[in-house]
DNA sequence: GGTGAAAAGTTCTACGC
DNA sequence: GCGTAGAACTTTTCACC
């Protein structure tokens, strides 16, 4: 189960998922240890999934971030779901309901990256794509 | 400018955000001291943003996870931009182009707790929503 | 840009409550 | 579950190349 101190710990490690165990121990008066100990169980029961950094692709040479949703077609999705994620332009992929069946964040250099990123795409389905013009 | 051996300090984090300088130092043979001064550097120059973890909201008792895309009603956009951050629910915003203006993704207890989360919504603007279903 | 060394701070482990 | 204490390790700063 998950407590109000884990909870608490969660809040201190979205903001700052590098925060030590001495920092947060020191925020919600607790021992480093017991920080710690909390920290790993969460891991454990995979509650915490990872740690991860938020990049700004623009200054990366990316310039082009765009959502990607796929209608796959009939028999391709098999494929599509082992092929995508090798792809090292695609940040996240995600299996969704509706008239599409994939949702996918990509950052690509520029627009004749991104032609070429469709024209990979329309093998195994159609794709809409919505350019991200910022994050809030 | 983004260096090579800063793509490859950024590959490490990429998988662990927690790599403390040591561990990055002796998988690139170079001293902590550097790997120090070339991610402050990075982190001075926002190429990299923030730190984040990634949680498994199911188990945080959010057992629905979805997107939703707003077509916002003339005048509302400002309004709304502000307001959307501050809603616990909300997990990220993005502008985009196309037929809706904001897509975001959202982490909710059940189909009611969406249902008053919509309602919260369309006021501002014509939602659609998406249930994701798995990451890959 | 890089190293190495010393002081300060953190993590890890074991044990007691 | 939490705290403490000591050993091991990491971070931070700085002088030097």
């Amino acid at each position: 189960m998950v407590s109000d101190i884990d909870l608490k710990i969660i809040n201190i490690l979205k903001i700052n998922a590098r925060a030590s165990f001495a920092e947060i121990g020191r925020e919600i008066a607790l021992s480093p240890s017991s920080i710690r100990e909390r920290i790993q169980k969460l891991e454990d029961q995979e509650v915490i999934k990872s740690y991860n950094i938020k990049l700004d692709h623009a200054m990366l040479g990316n310039g082009l971030e765009v959502f990607i949703m796929l209608k796959i077609f009939d028999g391709k999705l098999k494929f599509i779901l082992s092929e995508i994620t090798t792809y090292p332009e695609v940040l996240e992929v995600f299996r969704i309901t509706g008239p599409y069946n994939i949702h996918m964040r990509v950052a690509l250099r520029d627009q004749l990256h991104l032609q070429q990123f469709i024209d990979k795409l329309i093998k195994y389905g159609s794709p809409t794509t919505h350019l991200i013009l910022s994050e809030l």
